[in-house]
DNA sequence: TTACAATATGTCAGTTATGACATATGATGT
DNA sequence: ACATCATATGTCATAACTGACATATTGTAA
């Protein structure tokens, strides 16, 4: 099973347990999407406290709605770099960033 | 003055005073360059403290001396991606990430 | 000095991430 | 039902990142 594809189904719920538990992921490979997960579920949560639509978003980062949907949905196409960009963009402070990973 | 250069010029000290003075960089520019110097600090402190040569730990990660040079430097062709990557792979924890960027 | 190990810097071909676009699915009202 | 807005998903050309290599610089010991 390629790396792609466990992301991509990591990330849909399937929420018994841990993503970790029938996948096997490494601690590290573990911890590193559960941080992208964090990071995509600030992001949702801040767009949608500002009241914006992905497509408003998209604009003032100028990126597209696309994206952000994939940024969202904790796609594996998207780097930690772009959502954390994305959240400081929305305000979001260094210090809080390093709290959602945490 | 494009990007790349910036970012280039902004990791070399010139210590007088902070990064963003006189190069024209926004918060958000500023912390996001903030954060990827932490990183960088933080990994040769953990390759350092391991007693591992930059080759060493490029063989452990399966990445090049050079690459592992570049991390450290700040360079900007090295994402946050590859530097948490690396981090975790050093046995760092999220929550340890997490007040790095902070 | 010389020699050697470690680190830094430059380049480049291959890979991965990106924005953009089209289209599909969902949600909410009329 | 239909129309409209928001979100999701797939694809693709371009841009950015990556490992590898060569070479340069630095450090340190003989």
């Amino acid at each position: 099973m390629d790396k792609r594809k466990k992301e991509k189904l990591a990330k849909k719920g399937w929420k018994v347990g841990s993503v970790a538990e029938f996948l096997d992921l490494s601690a590290e490979e573990s911890a590193y999407i559960e941080m992208k997960l964090a990071l995509s579920e600030k992001l949702r949560g801040q767009r949608q406290r500002k009241k914006l639509t992905q497509a408003e978003l998209a604009k003032a980062i100028e990126s597209s709605q696309s994206r952000v949907a994939k940024m969202e949905a904790g796609d594996p196409t998207v780097s930690i770099d772009l959502l954390m960009k994305s959240l400081l963009a929305l305000g979001v402070s260094k210090k809080e960033l390093g709290r959602t990973i945490s």
